[in-house]
DNA sequence: CGCTCGATATTCT
DNA sequence: GAATATCGAGCGA
């Protein structure tokens, strides 16, 4: 399978974020010569921005933790958060600004399920990956991966073409406290892998 | 079910 | 020293 190119990712940050809806998260594990795949559909992303953008980490300008965000489009920009877990993104933006990405915030899992099982135990299927710091848990997604190219299907975390989604709903980001009324995240309302804390609306 | 709250460490001020 | 793009346990209904 292959991968969006990188004039998919050179593109207004919200526009990459829907657009990522049904594209498929690959994590490549590669152990004693022999290759596992671990990957989901997309089914919920949002988009981040820069100096139009309070709740980004880039809004402050560049540091040592979100250089990725200024940099080439269509890396993996991954960090540490609560102490306890990492999130992924993908860099992304127009040539009209400096900085964005786009959280990847749940996945319906698809291939490797058994192996990302071991990486995150849980009774119930839905919690594998329903969530950033869950879906990263389970595809043993850390920082040695920031900066990975994802439109090189040889790298060990890529973004392939998927499936496209019937349907794709807007709403608020969760889990921030500045630019509370943009509505740039994105997700498939036919998924039950995503966080259902808010109320959606329909594009 | 749904809501509140505490854990936990890295990053930035 | 404060804030944090989260999760899950514990509670009440």
């Amino acid at each position: 399978m292959s991968c969006p190119p990188r004039s998919f990712y050179r593109r207004s940050t919200e526009m990459v974020a829907r657009s990522l809806i049904g594209k498929k998260l690959v994590r490549t594990i590669r152990k004693n010569g022999r290759a596992f795949r671990l990957a989901g559909i997309i089914v919920e992303t949002e988009a981040y921005g820069y100096r139009d953008d309070a709740a980004s980490h880039a809004y402050a300008g560049r540091t040592a933790r979100n250089g990725v965000m200024f940099g080439d489009v269509g890396r993996a920009y991954v960090y540490f958060t609560y102490g306890n877990h990492f999130c992924a993104n993908v860099s992304a933006r127009s040539g009209r600004t400096e900085a964005g990405a786009i959280l990847i915030r749940g996945l319906n899992p698809v291939e490797g399920i058994e192996i990302m099982r071991k990486f995150r135990p849980v009774d119930d299927l839905i919690s594998l990956t329903s969530g950033p710091g869950k879906l990263t848990q389970a595809l043993n997604i850390v920082s040695a991966l920031n900066g990975l190219d994802m439109t090189d299907p040889q790298s060990e975390l890529h973004i392939e073409f998927g499936s496209k989604p019937v349907l794709i709903f807007a709403a608020t980001r969760v889990g921030i406290t500045h630019a509370t009324d943009k509505e740039w995240r994105f997700l498939d309302p036919s998924s039950p892998y995503v966080s259902r804390r808010i109320q959606i609306k329909a594009l």
